[in-house]
RNA sequence: GCCCCUGUGGCGCAGUCUGGUUAGCGCAGUGGACUUUUAAUCCAUUGGUCCUGGGUUCGAAUCCCAGCGGGGGUACCA
């Protein structure tokens, strides 16, 4: 909702200051949390002689008739401004200034008589002046609403968010060296605009190139593009990339996240799980420190190995009864109606004994464990179980409870995936809107040749989530998918 | 989709159950005092269609109905 113009003008901050030139640069030599290292020991009282030049927002103000002082917030943190009257030029102005505003600042580095690390104002310019006061400047935003659709504003104001972010892009970056480096991976870039959408179930979004006057989806799964790419003789890529799923919003699901796809040739599912516990464990050491991580108040070891337990060996843990493809269908539905699973007729075997795992097992996993040999049923890129006819060779990890990710032996064999996809479409037919669709030019490219192939998807939000402990995935994406807002 | 909670000046909150006439408090803003403060302090002060629209009532921020926004749960979601 916009403020009247009676309101903004009221709350404006004084025009002297704000009238003041606005240079076209700014030179800062170092920020607060650099000064801190070098300079956070000495004594109390005590002056420098070295001079500093910092930049960033004012965000507290203490003006005490000849001798003021700040809080300035950059990038570092927090540091003191110490502007005695008679050093600080232009003094009434800089007293003046709004809570909020962009200012450089230089002088000494020096400690006051109560010990705080200050810079000692000799000179300073505005920056920026913010016209919009700032929230409470000790409660910050409570509004879990305007944090997300202001996020320039939470980012001063919430140093947890802050933090979250940095930590974030470290994640994606550590990520990358990572694959490169240590595992020779090359990261490349699939479509976003397909014409059939593929690569996962799930309803996508879609749009229109008006020169081509041709329907297109946003990508749910980079997937078959990628397993094309190794089919082509890039034997190790990798994407990190936003796909787009036509779905509910919750605080595990955007609209929109960042999905890690790998694909390696010549490995299998086992590869991919050694792959993931190592990576997952990398990570926690770099970002945390330890493997040991709290999430959610629980405590969980992410040390490599993980356990590996097949879907079917945890269904007989949690229910007592062992299940197969072959058993007979009404004990089947029985065990699925003791879970309060939802029987329809046009679930086989395969998707009953999922719909048991994720209703019976599931909710009391807590992890890390690989699960998995899911049913061919249900898994309709995966390649099918070396020894366990009518299972696949595909894993899901499941971290802090949650699904971290998904992945498999591929499916290389065209004809078998012709006649998966043949099945997926008996399903949409069925009222699936989310099987997947027939891709005739993937089968082409499985006709030329995928080698045995191993391939991962991790959703890095849901990993960001987890090293990070917090509870939304709001709080890991910068803007995440709101209701616009209502401007009048 | 369903259920629960919620919406009060720029920000953080009280007041709502037990309706009562000038809607409070803190921060921010404005004016003033103050040379070691650090959520500075002290004095004064501006600013509010109490989300919107109906209804009940002598009287509604408060009770009722509907709508809109937000949060959480659940369903859905590999």
């Amino acid at each position: 909702m916009a403020e009247s113009q009676t309101d903004e003008s009221t709350q404006t901050a004084e025009p002297s200051v704000s009238a003041r030139p606005i240079p076209y640069r700014f030179d800062p030599d170092t920020d607060s949390a650099a000064l801190r290292e070098t300079y956070g020991d000495i004594e109390d009282g005590t002056e420098t002689g070295v001079k500093a030049t910092i930049a960033g927002r004012l965000m507290l103000r203490r003006v005490q008739g000849k001798l003021a002082f700040g809080t300035l917030q950059d990038s570092g943190g927090r540091i003191q401004l110490f502007a005695p009257s008679k050093v600080t030029p232009e003094f009434d102005d800089f007293c003046g200034l709004s809570l909020g505003d962009w200012i450089g600042v230089s002088g000494e580095v020096m400690k006051t008589r109560k010990g705080e690390l200050s810079v000692k104002v000799e000179s300073w310019s505005l920056l920026a002046p913010t016209r919009r006061p700032f929230p409470d400047k000790f409660h910050g935003l409570s509004d879990q609403d305007m944090r997300y659709r202001q996020r320039y504003v939470d980012l001063w104001v919430t140093p947890e968010s802050r933090d979250v972010f940095v930590t974030r892009s470290r994640v994606m970056s550590l990520t990358r060296r990572w694959l490169e480096s240590e595992h020779n991976f090359i990261e490349v870039e699939t479509p976003m605009f397909h014409p059939i959408p593929g690569g996962a179930a799930a309803r996508p979004f879609t749009t229109h190139h008006n020169a081509l006057d041709q329907e297109f989806f946003l990508r749910i799964a980079p997937e078959l593009y990628l397993k094309r790419l190794v089919a082509g003789g890039l034997e190790r890529v990798f994407e990190i990339g936003r796909v787009f799923r036509n779905e509910g919003i919750s605080t595990r699901h955007n609209p929109e996240f960042t999905m890690l796809e790998l694909y390696q040739a010549y490995a299998d599912y086992s590869d991919i799980m050694e792959l993931v516990e190592n990576l997952v464990a990398y990570l926690a050491n770099e970002i945390r420190g330890t493997t040991k991580l709290t999430y959610d108040g629980r405590e969980m070891d992410v040390a490599a190995p993980w356990r590996r337990a097949s879907m079917v060996d945890l269904i007989e843990e949690a229910t007592g009864q062992r299940v197969d493809l072959t058993m007979d269908r009404s004990a089947l539905e029985a065990l699925a109606d003791r879970y309060g699973v939802e029987v329809k007729p046009e679930y086989g075997h395969g998707k009953l004994i999922l719909e048991i795992y994720e209703k019976a097992v599931e909710p009391e996993l807590w992890g890390p464990v690989f699960v998995t040999d899911y049913p061919v049923e249900v898994s309709p890129l995966s390649r099918q179980h070396r020894e366990n006819p009518g299972f696949t060779e595909r894993f899901e990890a499941v971290v802090a409870g949650r699904e971290l990710c998904n992945a498999f032996t591929e499916l290389v064999d065209p004809d078998d995936q012709r006649a998966r996809f043949e099945d997926q479409v008996r399903q949409r037919e069925a009222g699936d809107d989310e099987a997947m669709v027939v891709d005739e030019d993937y089968l082409r490219a499985l006709e030329y040749g995928l080698p045995p192939t191993g391939g991962l998807g991790i959703g890095m939000d849901r990993l960001v989530m987890l090293l990070c402990d917090v509870p939304t995935i709001r709080d890991v994406v910068l803007f995440p998918t709101l209701r616009p807002e209502q401007t009048d």
